[in-house]
DNA sequence: GACTAATGTTTGATAGTTACAAACATACTG
DNA sequence: CAGTATGTTTGTAACTATCAAACATTAGTC
């Protein structure tokens, strides 16, 4: 191994792998692209590239339809399964439904991962509208500052993996109200963790407005949250600030006891 | 490029590539498992499997929980951004949330990939049961021979597609119901072309009748299929073989409408 | 339908990665 | 605290991945 100039050495990995993934990630990216346009976005020639993509197409990663390389229909098993084996999913599932239900707006259930947070599942009420804003929630990991329940993980994390968060990571505002100072930012979690919840007025895309509440564990850590997030014309700050909260606060509390009883791993 | 004894050359693929796939394989059907225990489903050395592991947590498709590595949310966000760029989701999906809200049951909307069936969704209403079946159904790929929507797909592919499936196939037997020699499927086939539905008479599992229909293209060509699932005590002879093919026949129907109305891509 | 351009596929050679083996470190167990 | 299982690191030999360039196929044009 040749060290590096500071006379640390590289972590051992298998490139041929992290080339792989860089196909899989254009291939998402290109939604459908031929051997041309995703060799253009690989610092490699075409015809490894084409190895690359029969290797994957073999291992049931990437199918090729009409001549378009896309991700195959395998990541919807594997994403049932990683939900499927996910103790906060499987607690989760059933209140999230319901609170979409009886709020008739969009509920997500929320993990982290990765110093990112993680859309776990997500329901809508028959009221829910802007599901493109919503695709892309779902599609793309999210960071923690500009989203409820994305506050709500982060005000109730350990505070060293807090601060590291804190210190890693610019915060980019999405809209004129998004919190992009860490110090604001401090002051705003140690609100959310006095109240029990996080609000999200409209710091993530204008016109919309979320509550979100943590998901703790029997010793208090926080495994997730829940979130509702509507336009704010129908989210009055009553609404907002008060009818609303109570009632994620209360799925996420209905979901802590689902956990706890059920004892699943999570 | 050493020769094949019988002088064909084997297509060049990346070896690595495939090695983390099987890696992949291995953790996902572990549910969590240790690095011995991951490295003894493998032939190579703990060393290695080791650096792989460590790859393809940098790449995100894998996390390590409680000293355990398991497959990562990540394989969520994928597996919903493929459903969403599948022009028969995006049409079937409501019509799918209906059907189940007015049958009460299992809805699955199925495609087809490399000769399997693949679950693209599942919803269920109220009075669904056999919850842990369904689960092994949306996670393992399926065969076409022993389920409503298989057979139904199968028997609207093109005839060349169709032979090379039933011949590359040994047609296991899961109930004593299943068919399991070519022969009969063929006659099964036929029938259900000419009366537009197929069913599923505890074919795959005691105790569970389906009933199936295929999704065609503006061009006659089979994209998927919509089938229904429930306990034969509640789909009885009638309701097996009239009132229910007619619904699931009117989902299909309605989503062969939504997909040529949008001319989305599948 | 012949000609051209673009895209996709194959292959020999070699620079450089992978996989082994074996040592080292750490965590568990009685 | 010894003993054992598990996880991590590293030098090196063997083999793979990559390039470059030729070849094949398809699409586009007049």
């Amino acid at each position: 191994m040749t060290p590096d100039p500071d006379g640390e050495t590289e972590p051992r990995r298998i490139k041929s792998v992290r080339t792989g993934s860089d196909i899989i990630d254009v291939v998402k990216r290109l939604q459908g692209g031929t051997l041309a346009e995703i060799s253009a976005e690989i610092d490699l020639t075409k015809g490894t590239v084409y190895t690359y993509l029969q290797t994957l197409v073999d291992s049931g990663f990437v199918t090729k339809r009409e001549g378009e390389y896309r991700l195959s229909f395998r990541f919807i098993a594997l994403g049932e399964h990683v939900r499927n084996e996910t103790g906060l999913y499987v607690a989760g599932h059933d209140v999230i439904d319901d609170l979409a239900d009886r709020t008739g707006e969009y509920v997500h259930l929320i993990a982290e991962e990765r110093n990112r947070i993680a859309v776990l599942y997500e329901s809508h009420g028959d009221r829910a509208i802007a599901k493109d804003y919503h695709l892309r929630m779902r599609e793309t990991p999210q960071y923690f500052h500009d989203t409820a329940a994305g506050k709500a993980i982060l005000a109730h994390l350990p505070s060293d993996r807090r601060d590291a968060i804190l210190e890693a990571h610019e915060f980019e505002g999405q809209t004129k109200n998004t919190i992009t100072d860490a110090p604001t930012l401090r002051e705003t979690l140690a609100e959310i963790r006095e109240r029990g919840y996080a609000l999200n007025d409209e710091e993530e895309i204008r016109g919309m407005r979320a509550v979100g509440a943590p998901i703790l564990d029997s010793d208090e850590t926080v495994v997730g949250a829940v979130s509702v997030t509507a336009p704010t014309s129908r989210l009055s700050d009553d609404r907002f600030r008060s009818t609303m909260p109570k009632r994620v606060i209360e799925a996420a509390n209905l979901i802590e006891v689902n956990l706890e009883t059920a004892q699943i791993d999570r």
